[in-house]
RNA sequence: GGGCGCGUAGCUCAGGGGUAGAGCGUCGCCCUUACAAGGCGAAUGUCGGCGGUUCGAAACCGUCCGCGCCCACCA
């Protein structure tokens, strides 16, 4: 098909098909692109840099709707840039993904009724790169699908080679500077990942639970506390009051005993505790609740841990071996029994914390753990937006950034997987410690051992920007293609991804932030704004729509819906929309190409063109400056909704139908006008191509033979401007207009040929004359003309002979209608311009404007009233 | 508890001190030789409520109601 319109080009009347058949398009054309090497970014090119990662896909799975959106906005951005003259890298690749697609391998294993334990951790992790192997794959034929513009033979995966060196090389670097230390805390465990996971990759969720109020100690020296987590009370360690509490005063320091169990605790003063909350007296748990970790840091409290790491009680006794839950209502059960539950609220919803990955409770757990001190990274983070270095678009998720970057606690790196970059740190037989760099040696020899741990995924993430570019090398690449242009990415992951890569491109690049601009996109969400979600059943494969649609459909949809930082919703009623817009653009290219449109010679000079060609061409170049400005500011939707009104309203309604005239009458007029038209199309075609990339190369390469839109050069706005046309145009769809509203109200038929007389000597619609009798379908007035309609619109009049056959009411009611709107209108303006206040106060071009109003509604209602004089009676 | 944002046509959303906009949907006429995935015409809103600022408020300020999101060591 493809072949078929290259030949055909050469025809004298090209044929293209009556309907536009994406499916059979897009996929050679993608496929061809990537075959010439138009994706290929040259380190080595003089022109100027433009470059944006991917935010690597999880090799988990397949790409959604999201995927898509973010996509076509990467795409859109970097075929603009490319279209400019850039040296433009898309770099593409995956994300190794650790505790996701750990889970999903294990979860295959699980079918097969074995744990990765029954493989151990170098058969499990070969099998998770098989699994990688296959599943990989699918991704770049999604890519490819939707038409991103990628360099495929600079594809990398966070756990290749190369970017395996660039995480030994940072984690050396940061442990030198002792950026990351190793340390006992309180840390957020999944019992059922059996990892710790960082702060952000806990999700707080309201949960009903009960709140129950345990009287500790006896007599006299009694205390009562409050607790959801009542199995933590096996590990208590102390009671803490607020120091200047003067209801416990007499208490601190004093033990209290520990209810169920053969210890007694001390009450200690801490400044944590509020007094006014509940009763004032806090259970201190130092090994599962980090405030109390806290509190036991402060006063030498030991940890007593009381779960192993399923949460399943290990303290002696007769819980031991029950699950936190079972052991929980045992306890209250027991305590119960014991007459110590003075109070219960159930249910008492409260804030608890879930793994991101498997929604698990999260237990807090005292564990040992290799931490990054956030504080000098996060400092610069925070500062280089601060000072300007790096925009965020919009701007309000500055905020955002800031309150995070500010507040930052360090984060735990270290987790307990098997998939993932390994902790590069050694053990010696003699409690040495050894961080191995990535050119140094590991330690061999009895008793040495390598740290179990692997990394955070983001770890390797937050490298992305230059470890993609073939750092710790200093090669070609990184010098050509770092700092990164923009990056483009879902406002989620502002924390986990973004800021990480801040901290990590200034520290590792010497102070270089690793882009100049983020930009950050919504959410797609279903047709009401919904949540798209797997289990709630509105989850769209993009590839069925873009099968049915085209991608181009697809992409046009999203980028329509893209309004800055703001969730994006899409339903397949839209998609349609969209394949009918291009569907619409490939029938306008048709119908130029039918009548000899061309981008062949200069464009004629203005002097000698039309007004109509005049009118269109400075349109053209208006929207040129528009597009471009909406571009510099991310504004897709914006750009995209010009774009649409501009191409279907303007050039293929109005201009189209108005060219039609001009080229059945042939001669100088008709050449002009096929340059002119082939110019407005050849740079709408352009415009829209970074957005509708498919359809936009096919009509393109046809109409102007060149080999590839993707190469061509980006649209420059000439300047050209002609107020005068385009006044004069806006006139000419006013009384075209009007005159088709006078029309439909008369029921008259669309192709119904009327008899009319034009009056139009003196106005600017003179020269128009042809084109309004085209567009209206009226006939020459002929013998025995009797004007039954006169319509006095715009300084011209247009008779109609209807023959008697007007419809009278129909008309009247029109008018009537229309006095009614002047009528309005003029004491409207009245009210205004008899205001002093008003007339003192508002600026000139407002007074002018309703002045203005004042004198067409003036007019309007004598031409009105006239043409009601002039009906017949009913 | 703190912060941010949003409530505009049936739905999803733009707009933003000077006579209310788009897409989809709805109604009517039409297969007018680029396109019925189309053309032409039409209807539809006390711009969440109440106060205030202003000559003028849907827009700015305050407040209330409703919704969403982010952050937080709410025992």
């Amino acid at each position: 098909m493809t072949e078929n319109t290259q030949q055909q080009h050469s025809a004298p009347e090209p044929e293209l098909p009556k309907t536009y058949a994406p499916a059979e398009v897009e996929g050679p054309l993608y496929e061809r692109w990537v075959d010439r090497g138009y994706f290929a970014a040259d380190a080595k090119s003089e022109k100027s840099p433009f470059t944006v990662v991917i935010p690597p896909p999880n090799v988990t799975g397949s790409l959604h709707l999201g995927h898509a959106f973010e996509h076509t906005l990467i795409d859109a951005i970097t075929r603009r840039k490319r279209m400019q003259g850039f040296e433009t890298l898309w770099q593409p690749g995956m994300d190794h993904a650790g505790i996701a697609t750990q889970n999903v391998v294990e979860r295959e294993l699980a079918k097969e009724a074995k744990s990765r334990h029954d493989l151990g951790r170098e058969a499990f992790v070969e099998r998770v790169w098989k699994w990688k192997g296959e599943s990989g794959g699918q991704i770049s034929g999604q890519m490819r699908r939707l038409g991103d513009g990628v360099d495929w033979d600079r594809e990398r995966f966070t756990m290749d080679e190369g970017l395996s060196q660039a995480v030994k090389t940072l984690f050396k670097k940061l442990y030198d500077d002792e950026l990351i230390y190793r340390a006992e805390r309180i840390i957020n465990w999944c019992p059922r990942c059996l990892t710790a996971i960082s702060d952000i990759e806990v999700e707080y969720q309201d949960d009903d639970g009960e709140l129950v109020s345990l009287k500790y100690g006896d007599g006299d020296e009694t205390v009562v506390v409050a607790t959801t987590r009542a199995e933590t009370m096996l590990g208590d360690t102390a009671i803490a009051v607020h120091p200047d509490d003067e209801r416990y005063q007499h208490l601190i320091g004093k033990l209290i005993k520990l209810p169920l169990t053969d210890r007694s605790i001390p009450v200690v003063g801490d400044t944590h505790v509020d007094p006014e909350f509940g009763t004032g007296c806090v259970k201190v748990t130092p090994a599962h609740d980090p405030n109390d970790f806290e509190i036991g840091q402060r006063h030498g409290l030991p940890s007593i841990a009381v779960m192993d790491e399923h949460a399943v009680i290990t303290a002696h006794g007769p819980f031991q071996g029950l699950d936190r839950l079972e052991a929980r209502s045992a306890i209250v059960a027991a305590l119960r029994a014991e007459g110590r539950i003075v109070a219960e609220k159930r249910p008492y919803t409260h804030s608890v914390g879930h793994c991101s990955r498997c929604k698990t409770t999260i237990e807090p757990r005292l564990s040992m753990q290799w931490w990054v001190k956030v504080g000098p990274l996060a400092k610069a983070a925070g500062d280089a937006v601060r000072d300007g270095q790096v925009k965020i678009h919009p701007q309000e998720m500055e905020k955002r950034y800031f309150d995070w970057v500010d507040n930052l606690h360090d984060w735990c790196i270290s987790r307990q997987l098997w998939w993932g970059h390994r902790i590069p740190v050694w053990y010696g037989p003699d409690g040495e410690v050894v961080c191995v760099g990535p050119d140094d040696e590991e330690p061999t020899g009895e008793g040495w051992t390598q740290d179990s741990d692997v990394l955070d995924t983001w770890f390797s993430s937050g490298l992305w920007p230059f470890s993609t570019l073939g750092w710790p090398e200093q090669t070609e690449s990184l010098a050509k293609f770092y700092p990164n242009s923009v990056l483009v990415t879902g406002y989620d992951i502002l924390f986990f991804w973004v800021a990480r890569m801040m901290m990590f491109g200034l520290y590792a690049m010497d102070g270089t932030p690793p882009f100049h601009t983020i930009v950050l996109h919504g959410m797609v969400r279903d047709q009401f704004g919904k949540k798209m979600s797997k289990s709630f059943g509105n989850a769209v494969n993009p590839l069925d729509w873009m099968d049915k649609y085209g991608s181009d459909a697809v992409r046009f949809t999203l980028a329509r819906g893209a309004n800055p930082g703001v969730d994006v919703p899409i339903g397949e009623d839209w998609v349609q929309g969209s394949r009918n817009f291009a569907n619409k653009i490939w029938n306008a290219t048709r119908f130029a190409l039918m009548n000899g449109a061309t981008v062949e010679g200069e464009l004629p000079p203005a002097e000698r063109l039309s007004a109509t060609d005049r009118w269109i061409l400075s349109r053209l170049n208006a929207v040129v400056a528009e597009v471009d400005a909406y571009y510099e500011d991310y504004q897709f939707a914006k750009l995209s909704e010009a774009l649409f009104h501009f191409a279907w309203d303007e050039v293929f309604d109005w201009y189209v139908e108005l060219t039609k005239t001009t080229f059945q009458e042939g001669g100088q007029a008709a050449e002009d006008t096929k340059r002119v038209l082939g110019e407005v199309l050849d740079v709408t075609l352009k415009l829209l191509h970074p957005v509708v990339p498919f359809v936009t190369e096919t009509l393109w390469t046809t109409l102007t033979g060149n080999e590839s839109l993707v190469v061509a050069d980006w649209p420059t706005d000439s300047g050209f401007r002609d107020e005068a046309a385009e006044r004069e145009i806006e006139t000419v769809q006013q009384v075209i207009t009007e005159v088709r509203r006078f029309r439909s109200d008369q029921g008259l038929q669309p192709a119904q040929k009327v008899p009319a007389r034009l009056t139009l000597d003196g106005t600017q619609l003179a020269p128009h004359e042809a084109a309004i009798r085209q567009l209206l379908r009226l006939q020459p007035e002929g013998e025995g003309f009797a004007a039954t309609a006169t319509l006095p619109v715009s300084g011209a009049t247009v008779a109609l002979d209807l023959s008697g056959t007007i419809d009278v009411a129909a008309e009247r009611k029109r008018l009537t209608k229309d006095l009614a709107a002047a009528e309005k209108e003029i004491t409207a303006a009245n009210a205004k311009l008899g205001n002093e206040a008003f007339l003192a106060k508002a600026p000139d071009h407002v007074v002018d404007k309703i002045r203005g109003r004042l004198t067409k509604a003036e007019a309007d209602i004598e031409r009105i009233k006239g043409q009601l004089d002039a009906l017949p009676a009913a």
